[in-house]
DNA sequence: GTGAATCTGTTGGATAAGCAACACTGGAGC
DNA sequence: GCTCCAGTGTTGCTTATCCAACAGATTCAC
């Protein structure tokens, strides 16, 4: 579920640590990219001992899974989609934030890495499809919410993808894009009887 | 010994505590002045256990002396004044932070309190004395050090304590007003020659 | 005044984080 | 090939922080 949230009731030496890692990932990743940060790196960055990272991280890759899972989840809390129902609204706002989400957080990583960016794309597919899922199923109708979540997610990902890389200097705001592309996923989702 | 750090070789954990505590006391006293701030306030702010605050502060009158203490000694290693021996323009420097120190912080008090201001005056005054009383010892002048050094650090407390409570429109800038007073207090300390 | 509520310090036991070692791996330079 | 070096995971023990509970103290409403 999307919307729980088991690390709300953490003991706050764990949240701080966590939170520690996360941001001095980030920084770190910034600049020197993910390729050839160590750990060693993310630890002393942070003020954190590097053993205490093993006993939250197997290693640099899980830290990249949780940070990017945990910022994408963030950005979602903040426009308060992860406690909400479809509305055409909604679903504009949701393929703006992924659109954002890749622009800045690609743009965080220098130089780019090939296993940044695939995180990133599993990552965040998953959670657009769970979301688009979790409407479909509360709204009743007849499609299937597993394969039309999933179509929908692709297809939101592809586009804010296409949109993000694009270097044209005639490149239309997120605003426009969204609008342009937002029939096409609605199509997808066959709902247009609910917006 | 002001150029002594017995804080550089801390346990982390120890070193983030008071870092969070005085960050979180400094925008809970912004937000509601000292007199009214509680101890839960501060801790709840930070993060930070109730019992942890009081392994570390007897209560929030120790935490008000050491985040004056700290934070002015911060000012002070910013413009390397912790460092230097005696010049004008070191002297100028410090008048100047002392100036601005007082300035901001009072400001960060809403409302102001009597308890906050009798604390930074304590001191303010007491490191501006160490670090002048340390000037004149390493010129090696016939200047009594504890004499002159108090005599001049009541002086500048008292002047930028003025400048700070100025509330006339043309209440000069701190450079202009610093460059006012410097001769009297260089005619306190006697050290013309060195200049 | 009386009670309710809130804040204060303090305690004992549980748990996370720190630290200093260790053996191991993989790459760089020679 | 070889050594050297830097990074990786892992471990046993120490220490700081958390937590829930406690008995006063203070404040406030009534």
């Amino acid at each position: 579920m999307l919307s729980t949230f088991p690390e709300e009731k953490l003991d706050p030496r764990v949240k701080r640590t966590r939170q520690l890692l996360e941001q001095s990932f980030m920084d770190v990743v910034a600049a020197k990219g993910f390729q050839s940060v160590s750990v060693q790196d993310i630890t002393e960055k942070a003020g954190v001992n590097r053993a205490t990272f093993y006993a939250h991280f197997p290693d640099k890759y899980a830290l990249l899974d949780y940070s990017v899972r945990h910022g994408f989840r963030q950005e979602l809390e903040k426009r308060t989609l992860n406690v909400c129902t479809f509305s055409m609204d909604n679903l504009r706002a949701l393929i703006i934030t992924v659109c954002e989400f890749i622009s800045t957080a690609s743009s965080h990583c220098n130089p780019p890495s090939p296993q940044f960016e695939s995180v990133m794309e599993t990552q965040v597919k998953a959670q657009v499809q769970e979301l688009i899922q979790n409407w479909i199923q509360k709204l009743g109708t007849d499609v299937d919410p597993k394969i039309a979540s999933t179509a929908a997610s692709w297809a939101i990902y592809g586009l804010a993808m296409q949109w993000s890389h694009d270097k044209n200097k005639k490149r239309p705001s997120v605003e426009k894009f969204t609008d342009q592309v937002l029939p096409l996923i609605v199509g997808n989702l066959r709902l247009m009887q609910a917006a």
